[in-house]
DNA sequence: TCTTGACTTGGACTCGGTCAATCGTAGGAT
DNA sequence: ATCCTACGATTGACCGAGTCCAAGTCAAGA
């Protein structure tokens, strides 16, 4: 069930048919969706959803930190709806299939002074490179 | 002087005026050009070089391994020439600003067994992220 | 139920990148 | 030095991902 929608809910977040079905298609574990495959099942049940809301709905998710934005190859942006813990990618590099994984350690504390050039550093994302189970 | 041209020739790569602009325009420390970025400096010692031309030796230095592709920010790959020593980059995300850095510590060392999903995990990209001095 | 500002739509458009047919040339062979 | 030819360069059409806009629709408060 969808906790996404019901922290949108309380968010007051206006709630049409198209955000609804969107906010559900996302909803669960290691999802790493494009935009166009969120469409794609999106418009299984709710065959008039246009591209163009999708797009606005998922960016609209991003600005407000219920979803975040993730891309490992260059290509389409993923979208992942597990923002309320922190997580890094483990990324396929056969077959593209993304996990969530939770490191030990902190990756800010291994950048020592002297290579900050001056940057206030906030944020460092992994990514993880490898084969899984069923390309190696 | 162009330590890459150098290489490049040692490999008997075949050498035409088109791919000595490109490697000599790759050049440098910290060099992180998109491939339109490339094309517009090539083209400002070589008129007529062709936007496919610059992808095709683009696509060439990285597949040979001379140069490194980096996506950080989801929109147009950027080069970098820094391929002979590992590093990771430090992004403003303010203006975009991209500098190399060396972290110490092994971040695929901070990755559990059990977080690894019957991975074989070869490599470790970090990304960090900040505002840098001008931007802060 | 009415109203209205927020949301949705379809289509044109942009940007980054790829492809294929044709032309040109680097560099080995003579 | 020149000739040959396979490999590289060029042009322009094309593609996928994403954005933008004007017009239509609708959720939800009054």
């Amino acid at each position: 069930m969808s906790d996404l929608l019901e922290r949108l809910r309380r968010r007051g977040w206006r709630m049409t048919s198209q955000r609804r079905v969107v906010a559900e298609v996302l909803d669960g574990d290691h999802v790493h969706l494009t935009a166009d495959e969120v469409h794609a099942r999106a418009a299984r049940r709710l065959p008039e959803i246009s591209r163009a809301t999708v797009y606005n709905t998922l960016g609209d998710l991003v600005s407000i930190g219920e979803v975040t934005e993730v891309s490992t190859d260059g290509r389409a942006k993923r979208y992942d709806p597990n923002a309320h813990r922190p997580h890094q990618h483990l990324v396929c590099s056969n077959c593209g299939t993304i996990r969530d994984v939770h490191p030990t350690g902190d990756p800010l504390a291994d950048l020592p002074a002297e290579e900050r050039f001056g940057f206030t550093v906030s944020e460092a994302v992994v990514t993880y490179r490898g084969l899984c189970a069923a390309c190696a």
